[in-house]
RNA sequence: GGUGAGGUGCCUGAGUGGCCGAAAGGAACGGUUUGCUAAACCGUCGUACGGGUUAAACUGUACCGAGGGUUCGAAUCCCUCCCUCACCGCCA
């Protein structure tokens, strides 16, 4: 969430930022600031009396200690007389921060300078393409026609068990997907981040920290009996990891990866794009994580956008970067680069990464903060991005790599998988 | 799941109603001195939100797992929840 000085400070600012972002809502900004001078002046009031309580109650004992009962009973008596008065300010004081703070997380990040300003995917700008779109040979079929071609992945079997979305991997596709999870996690630790192997299920106040909660619960599979949320991304474990802790400027940045499942109940998405692996309740994929300082984030955003490109040329597929714009960032983000891969059977992008920097946005809502020394602490920027999800990488090395032989292994994957061809 | 003991600052750990935002030790940081990769000594050493100031200084409130309660006054008493540890039960 936004932080009220810089909203007061910055008003034009931000209302000009958010119509970047196609936000409607922009009378909440006045809401905001117009509750935060409520709160302060509640504050005062209460501190103010609460301080008179305080050192009364200091004198009742000292009297009390003397033996001067009679002056300590008079002192008591007006000591609750100001309670009386504390209660009902007390009472709106909290009332007006829960407001503030329910009003505060409905107001999105704000967009990057580097946002370009459209509202739907096709606005997106494509910074990049990187890769020759294969030509197939004639007998080539779509990803799920493989699966069962070569026995590589169950759909059905996982309906059977679960439901529509939660595939089987067997035999060479369950091998397929380990190994790159191996070396996903290899080329990572390679460049410098820390492998975590966090929760699968996160508390509500983890949920919140990122941005999940109030408003995308829909979006999680809910433990309710626990009240856990199962995990949409390892972001959300991760980027945790730091909640309510004030590092030291010399430990940033940080670098984290994780390997998770990822669990997301895509309601509202039914019908489009869910054929094969396109659209799963359940896949698997690799993050990373960073904090940084928020002189550098950008730079560190550059060097995820510049490692995820490297691991995808590895992988030989082709591939383009796309800037999104206002209308089709997340709420949470302040500038995001979605990466996709050319499925060729299929004929079409599919987004396999997207990288982002989120600033300050969710490190104020964890308390992140890093203090430099003699410093006052302050919030770290925070940033994440896919190395990467599984399914449609899966899919496209299946499609973009099929022969009349078979399917060829791209040569990175080789030692993990075992074999150079899926025959 | 049952029973018992606990949760205090970066760490260890004292504190069972006012003198406690909190002893002491350690770590860390700054300095002095000596100087074979170190010791001794001195100092600093929480956070948030207010007031105040150009900025400071200064000052108020809150926080000793979380939330509520009792009281003139709570780290200290009571209740609920969360977590940790030990033992028992169950179990991969």
């Amino acid at each position: 969430m936004l932080q009220v000085p810089y909203i007061r400070q910055n008003k034009e600012l931000v209302l000009e930022k958010l119509a970047v972002k196609h936000f409607k809502e922009t009378h909440l900004v006045d809401e905001i600031l117009a509750l935060d001078d409520k709160r302060k002046k509640l504050t005062l009031e209460y501190d103010d009396t609460q301080a008179q309580v305080n050192s009364l109650s200091k004198e009742i004992g000292k009297l009390m200690a003397q033996g001067k009962k009679e002056d300590g009973e008079a002192m008591r008596a007006k000591v609750n007389e100001l309670k009386e008065h504390l209660a009902p300010v007390n009472e709106a004081l909290n009332a007006t921060e829960k407001e503030l703070l329910d009003t505060l997380v409905k107001l999105p990040n704000l967009p990057s300078p580097l946002v370009p300003p459209g509202k739907t995917p096709e606005e997106n700008v494509e910074v990049k393409q990187h890769g020759d779109i294969p030509a197939l040979y004639e007998g080539a079929v779509p990803h799920w026609d493989l699966a069962k071609k070569y026995d590589l992945i169950d759909f059905e079997l996982g309906n059977k068990i679960t439901g529509s979305g939660f595939p089987v991997y067997k035999n060479k596709g369950a091998r397929l997907q380990r190994a790159m999870i191996q070396y996903f996690l290899d080329y990572n630790i390679n460049a410098g981040y820390m492998e975590y192997a966090p929760p699968y299920l996160v508390n509500e106040t983890s949920a919140f920290g990122t941005g999940q909660l109030p408003d995308k619960e829909g979006q999680m599979y809910h433990a309710t009996e626990d009240n856990f949320y199962l995990i949409p991304t390892a972001e959300v474990p991760v980027t945790n990891i730091y909640r309510d802790e004030i590092l030291k400027d010399t430990e940033l940045p940080i670098r984290m990866t994780a390997y998770t499942p990822c669990f997301r109940r895509e309601a509202g998405s039914y019908g489009k794009d869910v054929r094969g692996l396109n659209r799963v309740h359940q896949f698997d994929k690799v993050e990373l994580v960073q904090l940084a300082h928020p002189e550098k984030s950008y730079e560190a955003l550059d060097e995820m956008v510049a490692h995820v490109e490297s691991l995808l040329q590895s992988l030989q597929l082709p591939y383009r970067i796309l800037r999104l714009c206002g209308g089709d960032m997340s709420f949470t983000s302040a500038l995001t680069y979605d990466f996709e891969v050319y499925s060729a059977a299929q004929q079409k992008w599919l987004e396999v990464s997207s990288v982002s920097n989120f600033e300050s946005y969710q490190s104020n809502r964890m308390k992140i903060r890093f203090k430099e020394a003699n410093g006052k602490p302050q919030l770290v920027h925070t940033l994440n991005g896919s190395s990467l999800a599984l399914p449609r990488i899966m899919a496209c090395i299946l499609e973009n790599n099929q022969t009349a032989e078979g399917i060829h292994i791209p040569a990175v994957l080789q030692a993990y998988f075992g074999a150079g061809k899926i025959q």
